[in-house]
Parts: structure tokens; sequence; C-alpha cells
DNA sequence: CCGGCGAAAAGTGTCAACATTTAATTGCAT
DNA sequence: ATGCAATTAAATGTTGACACTTTTCGCCGG
């Protein structure tokens, strides 16, 4: 049910939004959400990663306006910065989509990270503190039992000291990565090697080896990348 | 003057936006455009890169809204789909500036320069066409008099087979670089070196050796952004 | 029974007025 | 004259109503 609209509902379930801090401290948990335009764009986000709207449903304008309580404009204007975000698709005068990735995309996205990745890696072997280091390593030493508690890509984006790369994968990429996981269930596991190679790329970062490093985190994802491929092709037989 | 703001105007200074076409071949020049707010976007887009928006500028919604002869609500979403193209930046209830561009983010976008037409180098190698490859052998062969009529950078990502890669330059980081050397006046040259590395490229690329463009590309990249450096460091002495 | 045609319904785009917040200015006390 | 506080001005945020477009549903003819 890929082209099917988001879940309708009556005009009486309206939920609450979260209510806004009397403007002192905004920066309570990085949610900064004085205005009404910023809690829905929020809560759009919210209920995208968390399956509700599901990749290719449309969104409907006054029912989410009816739902959160709001007026339309506040909404539309969310819809726009996640029409920015590319994360919305709409045209002229009709509904909007929430973006669904197709295997073409998905292969533009892990090339795309394949580029941004390798080059986050090498930035952060010279730009990461001992202490992140440190964590990073012993997390990775430690993982299998805590799967996601701890995720390596993402450790390495945000302390790559490049906060532009740091936001197009923290906030985009790995945010269309969990879209489309849920979308098209979890492939089958590619977890131990997948360990192993987080255990190289973490061995190399530790010795401040940038080269080396990026380019084993680019074969890590290329292998990803034709693991999927792979499973594509199976599920097309 | 970085500080300043958009040059104030009468109320009677009203610019015509060119007329919609009438709903049927709104695909002319690829800029379909048959909303206010597209249109306001397309021109607020040209104003920043004609340099009438000097970067740091604020915007004044009510200003624009009147020079454009439109309503505000046209111009709010306008700028709120700049900003989640992260071009204009805001705090909720204060005007919103045109982003500026500082050494360090110039640095961080010849990073992300690097991974990413690194990529596309590759990628080009393998996807383009034959006839595009030798359109942009015989174009950068014949540099020097048409200097900016090809710009091979830009080529390599239009016909890298990766959607997304090519949004994200042309679309955005190109647009950037064009602000800042606005900005900040064009750099005393490299134009001697840049064209022979371009021409390694080129040549890298007609023997489709997809491995040694992508580094030639990265290389002539981080040369670029070392030569920025060195003048950063130059004028700040 | 099916396909084109037309009207009603739904949805998006636009506008002008109102509420709220920030910035600027004025006035006053020191 | 300078600095601080209250007031005024300006800009942004929000709302409901209206205009335009698309879609849908019913109708008629074949």
């Amino acid at each position: 049910m890929n082209t099917g609209v988001a879940p309708k509902l009556s005009t009486l379930d309206v939920v609450q939004l979260e209510p806004s801090v009397p403007a002192q401290q905004a920066a309570d948990d990085g949610d900064r959400s004085n205005t009404l335009a910023d809690r829905v764009l929020q809560d759009v986000l919210d209920r995208i990663a968390g399956g509700e709207f599901e990749p290719g449903s449309v969104i409907n304008e006054v029912d989410l306006a009816r739902r959160l309580a709001v007026s339309r404009g506040p909404v539309r204007e969310a819809m726009r910065r996640l029409e920015g975000r590319k994360l919305i698709a709409r045209n002229p005068f009709t509904r909007a989509r929430v973006v669904s990735l197709g295997h073409a995309e998905i292969r533009e996205i892990f090339e795309m990270r394949e580029g941004l990745e390798g080059m986050a890696t090498r930035l952060a072997c010279a730009h990461m503190s001992d202490e992140s280091l440190c964590a990073l390593i012993g997390a990775v030493e430690s993982a299998g039992q805590t799967p996601s508690a701890f995720d390596l890509h993402r450790h390495i984006a945000e302390n790559c000291g490049n906060g532009r790369i740091r936001d197009l994968l923290c906030d985009e990429l790995y945010y269309l990565l969990r879209m489309y996981r849920r979308q098209s269930g979890d492939a089958p596991g590619r977890r131990a090697e997948a360990s192993e190679e987080h255990w190289q790329i973490a061995s190399a970062m530790n010795q401040r080896n940038g080269p080396l490093a990026e380019s084993l985190m680019r074969a890590h994802i290329r292998r990803a990348t034709e693991h999927l491929v792979a499973i594509e092709a199976a599920s097309r037989s």
C-alpha cells in the first residue's frame, strides 16, 4: 500500500502539541520551537520517522491542521520547509506526498554516503578529540549486545569537525535510510561482516591514520551497496 | 558593509513579476512557476545570485511583498523553502538573514566538494555517454579564450548519473561559491594550474579510468582549498 | 455495460486583518 | 550628558475567509 493516503481521522481526534516553553530556555533538548510552524515541522518529522506517514502517502493540509489544532498557515510553512529539505514532493495544485524511495534512489544515497562518509572519516581522524575517540573504540569493541545503542557512522559524522557534512548525513541521509528500512523490511543481515569492518575502521582511526580509515570506510559502504543490489536482484526474480 | 540591510526601497518602486504562463507549457526554461510563491522563490534566488541581496543582509517580508506586488503569504512560503535549503537563516521572531560565508564555512564546502565531486567524477567515467564525453574533452582543450562558457565541474556533476549528487552540487554548493566569490572579490588567479589539472582530469576520463580521474579531481580540489587558505592567511596579516 | 461530459466536492493558493514579539525611541532620573 | 526604563513603532507569527484548480461522482448517450 504504497500509494495510499495518510490515515484519515475524524475532526474530533485532536492531538495536543507539546506546549511551548515560555520563551526562556528554548534550548532545552535541542528543539527550539517557540513558533507553531516549528512545532508542526517537528511533529511531521516525528510522524515520518515513526512510520505514521508512510513513504508515498499524501499529506493533507487541512486534516493535519485540524489534527494539530492550528490554522493552515503554520502547516503550509512547515510543509515548505520539508519541501526545501526534499523530504516531501509537491506539484503546484496537487497534494504533497512524502518522498518514496526506490532502489535507484537508495543506490544514489549510498554513493553519496561513500564520498561523504569517507571524507568525514578522514576529517574525524584529524579533528576528533582523544576522549571521543576512546569512547568510539570502546563502543565498537563491545558491539553485538548493544546493537543500536551506539552507531559508528553517526558518531563519526557528529565528530568530523565539518558541520555541513554532519548536518547532511545526520539530518537527511540517515533519516531517509531509516524511512527506507521501515518501508522495505530489514534486509537479511550482514551484521557479522559489518561488525568486523567497523572494528577495522575504528582501529585505523585509533592510529589516526586518515587515509587508511577513509579507504576502509569507503570499502565498507561499497560492500553494503553491493549487498543491497544483490538483495534487490534476488527479490526481483 | 556586511551587516547592513537589503536596499530599502519606496512603496512605489514595484517590479513586475514575469507573468505566469497559462498553465500549459510550464516547462519552458526550467522554471516551472505557476504559483506566486514559486515565482517569489525564483526572484529571490536571482537577486541573491545577482548580488542584490548581499550575504548577511536581512530580508524584510513586507518590503519584499510590496516590491513584488503580492501578499505576505507567498513571500513567507518562499522564505521557508529557502530556509529549508539553508540559504537563509532565521530565529523565531527576528529578521531572516541571507547566510554569510566565513572562511570556516568555505573550507567546509570545499571539503564536501572533495568527497562529492570525487565520487561524481568516478561515476561520470562509468555513466557518461560518449557524445557528452567528447563535448567535455573538446571544451577543456579549447579552454582559455572561453573561460566560463564551459565549466568542467558543473558538466561532470550534471552527467554523473546521480541526481542527488547533481542537485546538491549544482543547486547548493556552486550557488554558495558564487555568493562567496562575489562577496570577497575574485582571488588572485590560479587559472594556469587549474587549466592544466582540468586537462589531466579530462584525459583520465577519456580513458574511462574512474579511480584515476577521481584521484585527480580530489587532488585538484584540495589544491584549490590550500590556495584559498593561503590567501586567507595572507589577507589576515 | 462502458466511456465521455458536467457539476459538485475537496484541496490548494492567496489575501487582508489581527495578535505577538522584538527593536527603536522617547522621556526621565542621576 | 549618560544610562535605564517605559512607550511607541515595526516586523514577524497566526488566523479565517475567499479564489482557483484538481479530482471525484453522477448523468447521459452510445
